[in-house]
DNA sequence: TTGAAAGCGCTACCAG
DNA sequence: CTGGTAGCGCTTTCAA
């Protein structure tokens, strides 16, 4: 029945000894109801005097309201539930950041889930952070498994699907087709006289978008009649700057006159390159080498990459805005207006191709 | 009083219109009382056939406990609260990474806040974090306003402070001394021969890291009576690939003799090799240049770059088993054998020097 | 192995 | 502008 006096670990020092101060402690030694005491914390009108001597004694105190308290009281936590797949790929830290920059301004506090690109995890995280009343939802893809999906549609908060534009979103969506950004890629460099096209990208089928890059590959290649299609999958997804030079190397082997290379990231698109250095070959002189995500290693490699550029943190940033325009709506995401927020990408023309 | 009837947001769908199922409802359906379906969500013994009912129950309600309430009733939350500068650098993304790795796994929910470098919101952030009784607390950085650290004493959870080893941390530390790390790198450029050597790093002060790898690259050329230090700082903190190039460029027109280069990170230190490149001046041959950190650039960089290697992600790892440690223990970090953990660095010798 | 009652700390509601 | 009352949904305690 309730909390222990005393909270579990007191060993720190002699002072925590002491139970925490409470709403009614506070209201008692300002003598004033804990009511009063509540609204100079949400910052509703009270009496200046009032208002000051309840602010000595919070202070006197040391108060800290209790979250979970409020929160069952009034039905509403502070929470933005928040799933990535990843944090090691800068790509999905530098959303967190735009969400962080957007949600945390409004008072809303990050409750993060990292999957590692499991959809078991993914659901399992989902049911845990659902479990905390979370005001909203930002979770990366379009690719869930169907009790992932039921659990968020029941849940009746907003949701946004981050870095795809499905057609059919859990709500809304923010990002945009990475096979047609692909394709634009392919088209780039068929237009650049590059014809024995190639695509290198990471083995596993967990990174939706990775995969999704290769569909736009394959279409490109058919729609220009370029042939049979040259595809080099190694490592686990996603792939990393030292996956990208075996990766050229098994491309070369099987493939030895291609004359270009689009990669399924920068940083394998830069060990690539690398690779190309030491074998002699020069880019692009003798093989052309093309990027996707425009991380900063594209624009200070030598050659610098030719990629395509997506604004990371922006897609933080607009599905922040969208959660709060939702929410200040009292609506979903989709009826507030953001059921498909696509997010520009454009192929960034460096030396490399 | 209490919830509304109706959850905040019920446009989604029609089926969201009916408010959520509670315990009691899943009692009800169930022919048991609630503290049954209690049991039957934490584990504890319940006769099979009555299990079975009660998890059918929760299935056909799709009934998703509320932690608030749970939180609220037992005295203790699932949460840990997690501060870090920034997400951008892939230092503390991966440092995430490892926390989560370790903490997810044991049931706990990562409270993410971000402060951007700014003692200030870390001190609103932290308060905020605490008021959701957080299990433990992961803080990077051992420079906190004296509210901060009061809170967090006074909170009394288990604290550890990452990226750092204070004489006196709060409660435990995880980290590593940045001076010490620093001058072992000016050492070993001195080994190497180069008297002249420089230091590159962000002008802002907010960056604690930064300003104690410059303090041992002040003490160590002081201890090498190597003469005046060569000290440029060029933009905020933590500096990124594109401000290599100018910092570089301040730095050879002050002191063009400059024979060796200490950036404050692998970023730094690969945009001024970049521009080395661009003045035509060779790497190591006219001028070395060492980074901090070993990021996956510092590998694969032409020439690639010799640093100081970091696990960030062991970082996290560690603090999260220091955290557990404490909570297993049921006392603080520092009672539990973590005070200091050293995390190991080294300098890793590459083709940059 | 199960149930009933009490109450965690806070906020909504209504009365004054 | 302020206070009393009721109760959010769950777990604890104790009794059966």
């Amino acid at each position: 029945m309730g909390k222990p006096a005393l909270p579990a670990a007191t060993t720190l020092d002699t002072t925590s000894l002491v139970a925490p101060a409470r709403m009614s402690d506070v209201a008692r030694l300002a003598g004033v109801s804990k009511m009063t005491v509540s609204r100079v914390l949400a910052g509703h009108s009270v009496a200046l005097a009032t208002r000051e001597r309840v602010q000595r004694a919070i202070d006197e105190l040391a108060y800290v309201p209790d979250a979970a308290a409020g929160a069952l009281s009034s039905g509403r936590s502070e929470f933005v539930a928040v799933v990535v797949p990843s944090l090691s790929s800068s790509n999905f830290s530098a959303t967190v950041q735009g969400l962080t920059a957007t949600l945390e301004a409004a008072g809303l506090q990050l409750l993060l889930g990292v999957t590692d690109y499991d959809p078991l995890r993914e659901e399992r995280l989902v049911r845990s952070l659902l479990r905390h009343q979370p005001r909203c939802v930002a979770i990366t893809g379009a690719q869930h498994s169907a009790a992932t999906r039921t659990l968020l549609q029941r849940s009746g908060v907003p949701v946004v699907e981050m870095w795809d534009l499905p057609a059919d979103p859990i709500d809304g969506a923010v990002g945009f087709s990475n096979a047609l950004a692909a394709r634009k890629m392919v088209h780039f460099l068929v237009e650049r006289g590059y014809r024995r096209i190639a695509f290198l990208g990471g083995a596993s089928d967990l990174d939706r978008r990775g995969i999704d890059r290769l569909k736009g590959y394959r279409q490109e290649i058919r729609a220009q009649a370029l042939g049979e299609p040259r595809i080099v999958r190694l490592g686990d997804s996603p792939i990393t700057m030292s996956h990208g030079g075996p990766a050229l190397d098994a491309l070369l082997k099987t493939w030895p006159d291609t004359d270009a290379v689009m990669c399924v990231s920068d940083e394998s698109a830069f060990g690539a390159i690398m690779q190309c250095h030491r074998r002699g070959l020069s880019v692009p002189g003798d093989i052309a080498i093309a990027g996707f995500g425009d991380f900063e290693v594209a624009a200070c490699s030598t050659p610098s990459i030719t990629t395509v550029s997506v604004d990371a943190q922006g897609i933080g940033v607009r599905t922040g805005e969208a959660l709060l325009a939702a929410l200040a709506n009292n609506s979903s995401v989709a009826a507030a207006g953001s059921k498909h927020v696509k997010i520009d990408y454009s192929v960034v023309v460096r030396e490399s191709t």
